[in-house]
DNA sequence: CACGTTATGATACGTCTGTATCAGATACGG
DNA sequence: CCGTATCTGATACAGACGTATCATAACGTG
């Protein structure tokens, strides 16, 4: 056997060089040839381990999407065991805004490929509204747990609860990306209205 | 004087084909070629009233904006007067979800337009910022006039709240647009929010 | 009718894109 | 050291893009 290199990691490194072109430029400057520049490649490996864009994109995504959910786990691995629940929510919520290069990364091509969804019904289900169902999921458990413990003010919905945290989050970091809100405004919102919703 | 044709509407004319390609492809389908064909035009004409692709963007969102500033004053002229707080602010929200096609291509061109701006800082105060900005005077006026009239809930800041309400029905614009949400959903979350913070 | 505005048409240029094809260099496991 | 996996380089192609440049047709006002 001759010469072995890990794919996955190669792979890996050239969607990482992805996802810094498109935080930086946006994802409509990310094409073949400034890829491979970025991850300092020849276009003809990028080709190798990707054979189409389309292929490329993917990977990336799934990528960027894997590291997230690490990052999520990393962070709420960290909070006492059992958790508070008014904690768990807002180390959840918090841990989605564009607060660093990682996160703003995730928030800009989130919302890049959200856009490309809302006319390619291709794109649509693949796979980020599964993944943001995922994070519904884990809402409505912090949520439910929330309430039997008596923590969760009167008048709350789960569900109706758990969609309003999701857009609202979305939307403050949509503000903070276009700069209409500084981070510290965003997250004095969001600790307003988890205030209200819990009681304690 | 030879033959006369009011430039402003031709313009009109174009930019309406421009948002309905966008609308319908996305904005990256918007070419100088396609918006000629989709409003039945040579593209010498394209050229002819926009000389750049870029004036022919910017004169197309300005002429968008114009049109969603009128709806928004046709249905709030529309409300009794003086208009009840929380049915002001009901309908001015409502308003901005995309549930006809009117709002939808509103919705989409905006977040297309604000996904741009997040990594083109030319573009972020223009003018897109800045009209995001005028709506939010709007609803601290309206949520002001509530709080003198007793309307408003105890613990609300006016200033949060706003921030609060701008960001939820961004998020929840999106959540429509990638088929998350029903927009009947997403009215029952403003409208179980509204009575969280509006009293009676 | 004549003149100038409005509009079309054909066509071209240079640049960038995704994709493809070739030969050949490099490096490591057996 | 041999062979094969890995990687590069040069180069090509067809298509789309923004922009530009012709000539010329249509048309309404004076």
């Amino acid at each position: 056997m001759p010469r072995t290199v890990d794919h996955t990691e190669r792979r890996a490194q050239i969607a990482e060089a992805l996802v810094r072109v498109a935080a930086r430029d946006g994802l409509h400057a990310v094409t073949m040839r400034s890829v491979a520049a970025e991850s300092g490649v020849s276009l003809r490996l990028v080709q190798y381990y990707f054979e189409t864009k389309a292929q490329l994109l993917l990977g990336a995504l799934r990528h960027l999407e894997r590291q997230s959910r690490q990052r999520w786990s990393d962070r709420l691995a960290a909070l006492p065991d059992p958790a508070p629940p008014r904690a768990f929510v807002e180390a959840f919520l918090d841990e989605a805004l564009p607060t660093d290069a990682q996160s703003r990364v995730f928030h800009l091509v989130g919302t890049s490929y959200a856009v490309l969804a809302m006319t390619d019904p291709e794109l649509a289900r693949e796979p980020f509204v599964s993944d943001v169902d995922e994070l519904g999921r884990q809402l409505t458990g912090a949520l439910e747990r929330a309430r039997s413990h008596g923590q969760l003010a009167e008048g709350v919905d789960v569900a109706t609860e758990v969609a309003h945290l999701l857009a609202l989050n979305n939307g403050l970091g949509t503000s903070i990306l276009i700069g209409q809100r500084a981070p510290s405004e965003a997250k004095a919102v969001l600790s307003a209205h988890l205030d209200r919703i819990f009681t304690g």
